[in-house]
DNA sequence: TACCGTCGAACCGGTTATTTT
DNA sequence: CAAAATAACCGGTTCGACGGT
């Protein structure tokens, strides 16, 4: 019935104080070790890690970012429910701890807005916020943007914001990167079904007009309401089984979007892409799997998250200029500071996109595709 | 090029002592006010809220649970590519913070493994540990539940680790619903794609098992190697359609591993459920979709939030009881404090699964189904 | 003698500037 | 000058003490 002595006592966890006891020096001198400064001997050095590994010391980082005025905190605003949030956090750690900065997340979901993710990250007293594919109104990012460097990755802002930075794909240039494979491929009647008020739809739905206008098939652009997930990319893609013409072939939004256009054109029995060609948005892991092998339009997200990070750091450690430094259009991709920064999105071909079987009216008909691309039930 | 001076100056943000000294007051009832803590007069409180609020006053949470030495703060650990894990997240924000607890998130992904994540856990002082789905060694739990209560959410371990807590679903009886369901159906060639080593695969596959034993099935009884992702249901799916005979339903491991069996149904043009039956498992957000509209094992997320959560709270207000007081068999679900807690999961009938066409060698063959189910072209 | 509102000061666990050896 | 100790400090919380009904 006597539990035995625990290795580690529960009640209190240990302090600079309890290891500098053990190894008979000042805190002062415990700390110059735990952070492995300079000013202490090597004997010594050795000592005082030994009796910290003895009773299991940690430091305390919050004490710790107390004191020292650089927190080297990063707050980031993500969405649960968005995989694509998943990936770019992914890419956020693997830049920011190299760094030497820390990570502090904050969800957004159904029961928890912006607004208090935001205000527990700034009670964190994080450094600087990166806000993914955030929603709040302009207003807010500049109040955010008067205490602390902002950076919004994926939603793009009507003029610019004093003080946050803007960090993007270019969504137009995607659509257009899509319609321009089409059209090479010989499609003429191509539809769009867009994202609504989603973070960047507004681009690719322009990029797309811009396109088709680019091509001379202004008369056949059609955009459809759609959204993020599957159900509305289903939807809209019996709206477009039921049109006339029906279109030979469809840019989704997103992946997730294009999926659902799949799974009803796979139940109405029209083939992929022999009959009609779909291209999704985001090259997720969905549109890599072998059995869907989505032709789509792929981010940049380690290129996205080093961006943000980057971007961030930069203001904290560069000259600490209060006001934004707008730059004008430069789209170029490039590193400029308090301006927006813009990545380049690319084509990743795979198996939902070929040429038309019918080439328009009087157009050639070529040989009829293969049929059913991809899987049987052979083994 | 003269900017207007901010609102909010950037460079320090204000203090205690700077709401202090405008209102006239000492830090000590400013931090009365703050806290909403008796003690202080109603004018007073008025003067101080009204100083607060035109400086902008935040609240440092860090100093603040320096002193205090309560932090009400629970570290979850979760993987950035589950979202399941998200699930989960959106129930224990919705439980702790009406309860007065802070989350502190830390992310598990490629780069970035479970010790990283616990190990910065601890260093902001959490009071407690709730990991969703942890794969770390029984050693590395058990070494964590000596320092702080550590709750195990859907991760199943062998016998009690002194100090962690399990909530889990029981994924035994949640397979057996699944195969009494599709029994009850006329079903008896049921195949099951299993999870390999994933949290609660083992025990999916025991109730499979053990409720095709009880119905006399236990020569039927295929247990084929799968996984998580549709990938890896797409191919075992491919392996059943080889194998002779049939089966006619299949039991997945989840979601999205239902999925890929789906797709690759549909490919093959075998109906579903007329042909083959398909049931999934977490009645995620997929299964929902009206195009998928997936038979499912639904679990009950706000309640094992809500008892992961509760747990870890517990264990911090109760009696500081160090060792574990290990619950012996009970798995009634109930909350056992020190115990293992069991959530039963519950069947969601949805379109994916019917009755066989054929009833096994010599059986009826009844009147020959619809054909394909669910949405056709129309509008 | 009772509060009640308020204040000064110690304190939490570290970091850092300034001595001291 | 290097190694080590002393003490002030970060931004809050908490407690004992004090003046005034």
């Amino acid at each position: 019935m006597v539990p035995p002595t625990p290795a580690v006592p529960q009640g209190k966890r240990p302090t600079l104080a309890d290891v500098a006891a053990r190894a008979g020096v000042s805190t002062a001198l415990v700390s110059i070790v735990m952070r492995d400064a300079k000013g202490a001997g090597a004997a010594t050095r050795e000592r005082v890690l030994e009796a910290a590994r003895e009773i299991g010391y940690r430091p305390d980082a919050r004490a710790r970012l107390l004191r020292s005025h650089r927190s080297h905190l990063l707050g980031v605003q993500f969405g649960l429910q968005h995989p694509f949030h998943s990936d770019l956090l992914e890419g956020i750690y693997a830049v920011a701890e190299p760094a030497g900065y820390q990570i502090a997340l904050s969800a957004v979901s159904a029961g928890r807005g912006e607004q208090r993710a935001t205000d527990t990250l700034l009670a964190d007293r994080c450094e600087a916020l990166i806000l993914l594919g955030p929603q709040a109104p302009t207003a807010r990012l500049a109040e955010l943007a008067g205490q602390l460097p902002v950076v919004s990755v994926a939603r793009r802002l009507r003029g610019s914001v004093p003080g946050v930075e803007v960090v993007r794909t270019a969504d137009d240039e995607g659509a257009r990167q899509a319609v321009d494979h089409l059209v090479a491929l010989g499609h003429r009647d191509i539809a769009h079904i867009d994202g609504g008020r989603a973070p960047g739809a507004a681009d690719r739905r322009r990029g797309y007009r811009t396109a088709m206008n680019r091509h001379g098939l202004a008369d056949r652009a059609r955009v459809l309401p759609g959204g993020l997930t599957e159900e509305e990319g289903a939807a809209a893609a019996r709206t477009l089984l039921a049109a006339t013409p029906r279109p030979t072939a469809v840019l989704a939004f997103n992946d997730r979007c294009a999926t659902g256009v799949l799974d009803i054109l796979l139940r109405a029995r029209v083939s992929v892409p022999d009959e009609i060609s779909v291209i999704g948005f985001d090259d997720s892991h969905l549109a890599r799997l072998a059995h869907i092998n989505l032709t789509t339009v792929g981010q940049d997200i380690p290129r996205l998250a080093e961006l943000a990070v980057g971007r961030a750091i930069a203001r904290l450690e560069g000259a600490g200029t209060s006001g934004a430094e707008t730059s004008g259009g430069d789209t170029s991709g490039a590193d400029v500071p308090g301006g927006e920064a813009v990545v380049a999105p690319h084509l990743v071909v795979r198996g939902t996109t070929a040429a038309p079987v019918h080439l328009g009216p009087g157009g050639i008909t070529p040989t009829h595709g293969s049929g059913a691309r991809g899987a049987s039930a052979g083994g």
